[in-house]
DNA sequence: ATGAAAGCGCTAACAC
DNA sequence: GTGTTAGCGCTTTCAT
């Protein structure tokens, strides 16, 4: 099982020179002959030399890999926001030649060994989230990919513009007549949640609209058990909403069902629209509406900053914000004039 | 920005104890008062000590991680198939406190390091895959999720029985009434492809039908460029073509659209069904026959065995597969009585 | 230009 | 029961 490996050791033998300027020839630094540096090159190869990445990272204190913090890897890989924001991280990290290590995450366990890791990716934090914060705190370089939610630990931050991004697409439904909206976004633990609650609040003051906002679960597949009654008992309770914001294609999917079921539908009394756009939105029946998020150029932006303050030092921004761009679709249609408030 | 770490010296040091002890008392191995034990996890606790992965696996050869081998990350994760492989692989990892690797894989250059992980899983290999024949070759423990394409070194590998899985939709289809497949399916480069161009050949052998085999680009959503013009000239060089197997999502989506615009009409005098299920199918229009390949399962199973493996020392069986399951839908209802061959 | 040697943080074998 | 020590494979001074 172990097979014995090809050391450094070997491969000076090999090439009859010392330990370490078989380190130097290799690592192409310092001062050398050209005889030597090929003797030992051809040595390695013929050897199958392969360094090995945890004595050389003991030594230099760096791995040249950076860590991916998965609070939930089943949940979430079922969205394609989060799908294309690892998508993003993988790209830019093949392209430095980074390895990337999807950080094991048990919530409620804290981790007993530090992540064998240069640099950490922390997308969607949330304040519940023990390990986030353990890694927040553990002096490692990083990056969170969207806002903190309050009482986390400061870190830069590369996240998205939602505040333009909600107010354009509410602004979008309330020309095409919507006067009654609700909001079901991610509750207060997540950055996200947060930013949205107070867009859609402050929007709703300044157009004197009576908006509802409802905390919902994280969007994933089960949305569709946990939404059920939400949604059912939000149309039941308030039967003059006219617009529903869902937090991404799960729920928007689920959402088309349960408004069917309550007897009224998209595109005609009532609009729909979800947070973060996905594939499904194009195929869905309507069309949804929705804002583009920009996944995967998150993910890319937020390893790209990393990588760069990993290999050169440069300094990561405290919060960089990406537009995001609203995709309006025959779910937003203007409703028709006898359903209008 | 490198921050001094608390060591197991400190620790030691701190506890009033000798490293070797430290060590000992905190993972729990051997003899030890408990007064001791105690004492030094104590301490530890106080200096908010985390052991040092790198440091660890040099010294026991282990690094409680296991490596993922991702030829194209961006493109891979647009198919449900791979994102629920992964997600499969990862949930195992998490479920036994293994971290997960996506290893970065340039196919076109070597590594230079060998990868710091305990176990490698290899989905999908390709012959043409550089990196993957040298994970192969490199003595790390190993499991193929998917047969290997001949010319491949061998390993333990747990796949799908597409055999039945294949035959089974054909004879679905055969039933209502297609006389006239086409497979469009990955080439011979993958093992996935070679399994289904055999049992498509057999099949038709055995059925005495004039079945049309041509190998596609893998699965994913370049399919709609690249697939265009292929299942184009396909429906116009074989107008009698009444059952058209592509590999998975994008290209059934992209499949639906190219049939209509070729004047056919899916349900009624073409059938179209998918090699790789993905929720996508239940609501395309209409909604499209598939193999459920059970990719999550699939992950799972490969991660439980490596990972048996690296723990009990468990034999990795040469060959599993597993079963996969027919999902019939509108998109293969039967034929109408004046299409029919 | 090259060799020798120290040491990264940890575990395990062996003294005491 | 606990302390001491060697050494995992590598990089990096420091001599020569």
């Amino acid at each position: 099982m172990a097979v014995r490996r090809v050391t450094l050791g070997d491969v000076a033998r090999e090439a009859g020179v010392s330990l370490g300027t078989a380190s130097e020839a290799l690592s192409g630094s310092g001062r050398m002959t050209e005889t030597t540096r090929t003797l030992v090159r051809e040595a390695a190869q013929r050897l199958g030399y392969r360094a090995n990445a945890l004595a050389r990272g003991l030594r230099t204190g760096r791995t040249r890999a950076i860590g991916l913090h998965v609070l939930n890897a089943a949940d979430n890989f079922d969205n394609e926001y989060f799908r294309e924001f690892v998508a993003g991280v993988a790209d830019v990290a093949v392209e430095h030649d980074y390895d990337l290590n999807l950080l094991s995450s048990n919530p409620d366990r804290r981790r007993v060994v530090s992540p064998q890791v240069d640099g950490i990716i922390l997308p969607d934090p949330l304040a519940t989230d023990v390990r986030a914060i353990e890694l927040l705190d553990s002096g490692i370089p990083l990056v969170a990919g969207e806002r903190l939610p309050p009482g986390m630990p400061a870190s830069p931050v590369i996240g998205i513009d939602h505040e333009t991004a909600l107010a354009r697409l509410l602004d979008h439904a309330y020309a095409a007549g919507a006067r009654r909206p609700v909001l079901l976004a991610a509750d207060e633990q997540s950055g996200w949640g947060v930013v949205l609650r107070d867009v859609f609040a402050r929007w709703c003051a300044e157009h004197d609209v009576d908006g509802i906002h409802t905390p919902s679960p994280f969007e994933n597949g089960r949305f569709l058990v946990v939404g059920e009654e939400m949604v059912g008992s939000l149309l039941t309770r308030h039967v003059d909403v006219d617009l529903l914001i869902v937090p991404g294609e799960h729920a928007a999917r689920a959402a088309l069902r349960l408004i069917a079921e309550a007897g009224r539908r998209v595109g005609r009394d009532i609009m729909l629209a979800a947070c973060a756009d996905a594939h499904l939105h194009e195929v869905l029946d309507p069309p949804v509406t929705a804002l583009n998020l920009t996944p995967r150029l998150l993910g890319a932006t937020c390893a790209e900053a990393l990588i760069r303050h990993l290999d050169h030092g440069t300094v990561i921004e405290e919060v960089t914000l990406l537009p995001a761009e609203l995709v309006t679709r025959a779910s937003t249609a203007p409703l028709a004039a006898d359903c209008r408030l």
